[in-house]
RNA sequence: CGGAGCGUAGCGCAGUCUGGUAGCGCGUUUGCUUCGGGAGCAAAAGGUCGAGGGUUCAAAUCCCUCCGCUCCGACCA
């Protein structure tokens, strides 16, 4: 391909609207060009790389023996009215009407339309394991669409669904999918890490998020080096630390006036004491009953952890005037030490188990209460100290309790057992081999794959532009054509790219007027993975100048042009 | 949905406070000179100043309403 007969712009200055790396270089490479907020437009450049990782998904998804398919975008509302989701998904899907007020949704996911098809299609378990996977694009009305593609209101994704005969054989395609994963991301160039995360509405089903490391992801994660352990914050376990909870000896408790001052923070600077002394305590509505939870004052509530303690299937911080109602005082003096409902179930993270000397709140406007005695004063029955805290670096690590870490990440692919969630809701069954029916049990196994471009070259740039890996490169090779007026130059230019392309690798040849600087710029900028240079100046030195994106330009080798195209050949096998 | 900021040529911005001819850089087009890391000179094209309404002799600028974009927060099977 001769780069004057494509549409490529490159911009040198960086959008106004982007705030981090990769989004400023997909916009100044010109991969891609926002039509509207979290709407993007792939340009030709773009198109091949996106092409590219599609390929990588679709070759290891056939592989691992999943079988393709296309479903609808435009999704009944009957589908969603079957699981419930077409209220508890609400404002996150775009709902439209046609002409005869049908209801419909453009697909979010689709876990309630391949059921559907699985149902009606599926009935021995001779038709089973079956998985099917489809390519894509999917609708989402973020309140927030952020970082380019990263999270957009339209993104490609490759959502697949496995349906298997039992939670055993479940278990096998869940970990088939698992090792499949590992190669997509891989193949894309990625250094992509599973870490256990929670599995939300869904239960207590087991998932594995995808993460590429980056400061930019919107994921937090804690991390072990000692052992490995990995998990998303929401799920991230500890080994609680008690030892800040016994210091002091257990004192009389007592009754401090502390007008105005309601937060930890402040609390602790008019009492002149650390905020881990203190107890932070917040009253939650779940499912429309009010509960306490007390965690040390220096942390924060994990509310997915609470959730699921509770089983919950709504929760969210109690009403001002709820909270006055169970506890006689307004948020900022509450605490677990008598509060005013005294059937009010009362949790505390395990690590005040047996804490003393610490202040709470006295459930009393304008005053807290110091020493306070867990086991002396407060009210919790055993089974309700848990782990109900945000993990924070340096905490043990619930495997081999070495302090661990906390990243960023960025969600390039999930797998998760679904169970019978919505094979039940379906009522999708299949008869064994003794007539019986059976409920099918499901997988579900996401990628990103736009958001998968752009963790690319979120991990993989630097100071000039993009460093794409050769898999997903819009174009493996560049040759930069410095005299396109001189008839020996291109002659070699024109050799060399039908020798490539003969070998199966893509080439973009750069034969526009512009000036050598212009040219090397452009090619850093889109970051093409082999950069060759030929020139008339090259040319009398013994040949063109072949260097790999990612090398420093000393590596330069100069290559006889008829040798050129192995040479380059073997930089891309790697 | 709450808080903050922004909207002027394809891109990046100045001009707005203090009303009076719509500007700069990059990019684009043409010509000449250049030519190994975003060239120089000369000429040119390109704008409903986000939209609507109001005040005024006069509005990019002041007032009102709306729309859009970005960031922080909440949210995120």
């Amino acid at each position: 391909m001769k780069w004057s007969k494509t549409l490529i712009q490159t911009l040198r200055d960086n959008p106004q609207d982007a705030e981090i790396d990769s989004h400023k270089l997909l916009v100044r490479a010109g991969i891609v060009k926002k039509l509207a907020g979290g709407l993007y437009t792939y340009l030709p450049l773009g198109m091949r790389s996106l092409k590219k990782v599609q390929a990588i998904v679709r070759d290891e998804m056939d592989k691992a023996g999943a079988l393709e398919i296309v479903m609808p975008i435009l999704q009944p509302a009957e589908l969603w009215r079957t699981t419930g989701r077409w209220d508890t998904m609400g404002p996150n899907m775009f709902k439209l009407k046609d002409r005869a007020e049908r209801e419909a949704a453009l697909g979010p996911t689709a876990e309630e339309e391949v059921t559907d098809l699985v149902k009606s299609v599926v009935g021995s378990y001779r038709q089973l394991p079956v998985t099917l996977y489809q390519i894509q694009w999917k609708f989402r009305d973020e309140t927030r669409p952020r970082f380019g593609l990263m999270r957009s209101k339209e993104f490609l994704m490759k959502d697949g669904y496995s349906f298997d005969v039992d939670a055993e054989a479940a278990d096998k395609t869940y970990w088939n999918m698992y090792h499949a994963y590992e190669r997509i991301f891989a193949r894309c160039g990625l250094k992509a890490v599973p870490v256990e995360a929670d599995g939300g509405d869904m239960g207590d089903s087991q998932t594995h998020e995808f993460h590429v490391l980056a400061d930019a992801g919107e994921d937090g994660i804690a991390f072990c080096e000692g052992c490995g352990y990995a998990a998303n914050l929401e799920k991230a376990a500890r080994k609680a630390d008690f030892s800040a909870s016994r210091d002091g000896a257990s004192e009389a408790i007592e009754e401090v006036e502390t007008p105005s001052a309601r937060t930890i923070e402040e609390v602790s600077r008019f009492l002149g004491l650390e905020p881990s002394r203190f107890v932070k305590t917040l009253v939650y509505s779940a499912d429309g009953k009010c509960v306490m939870v007390s965690v040390p004052g220096d942390r924060d509530v994990n509310e997915v952890k609470l959730k699921r303690f509770l089983g919950a299937k709504t929760l969210e911080l109690a009403a001002f005037d709820d909270v006055l109602a169970v506890t006689g005082a307004e948020a900022g003096f509450v605490g677990p030490v008598s509060p005013a409902d005294k059937t009010l179930r009362i949790l505390a993270d395990i690590s005040l188990k047996g804490a003393f000397g610490r202040v709470t709140g006295a459930n009393k406007n304008g005053y807290h209460i110091k020493n306070v005695d867990f086991s002396r004063d407060v009210s919790i029955s055993e089974a309700d100290y848990s782990d109900f805290v945000v993990a924070a670096a340096g905490d043990a690590c619930p495997v081999c309790g070495k302090p661990i870490a906390i990243r960023r990440g960025i969600e390039v692919g999930q797998v998760f057992k679904l169970g019978t969630k919505y094979t039940d809701a379906f009522k999708a069954v299949y008869k064994n081999d003794k007539l019986e029916e059976k409920t099918i049990v499901m997988g579900c196994y996401g990628v990103g794959v736009s958001r998968t471009l752009q963790a690319v070259i979120e991990q993989s740039h630097d100071k000039d532009g993009i460093v794409w890996p050769a898999s997903v490169s819009p174009y493996q090779v560049c040759i930069c054509l410095l005299d396109p007026d001189t008839p020996e130059a291109v002659a070699v230019s024109d050799a060399l790219e039908s020798a490539l392309e003969a070998k199966g690798i893509d080439v973009i040849v750069d034969d526009r007027a512009e000036r050598p600087g212009v040219k090397f710029k452009d090619a850093d900028l889109i970051g093409f993975t082999v950069r060759v240079v030929v020139g008339a100046k090259g040319l009398a030195n013994g040949g063109v100048e072949i260097k790999l994106r990612s090398e420093d330009k000393s590596k330069t080798r100069i290559v006889a042009p008829e040798l050129a195209a192995d040479c380059i050949e073997g930089l891309l096998r790697g």
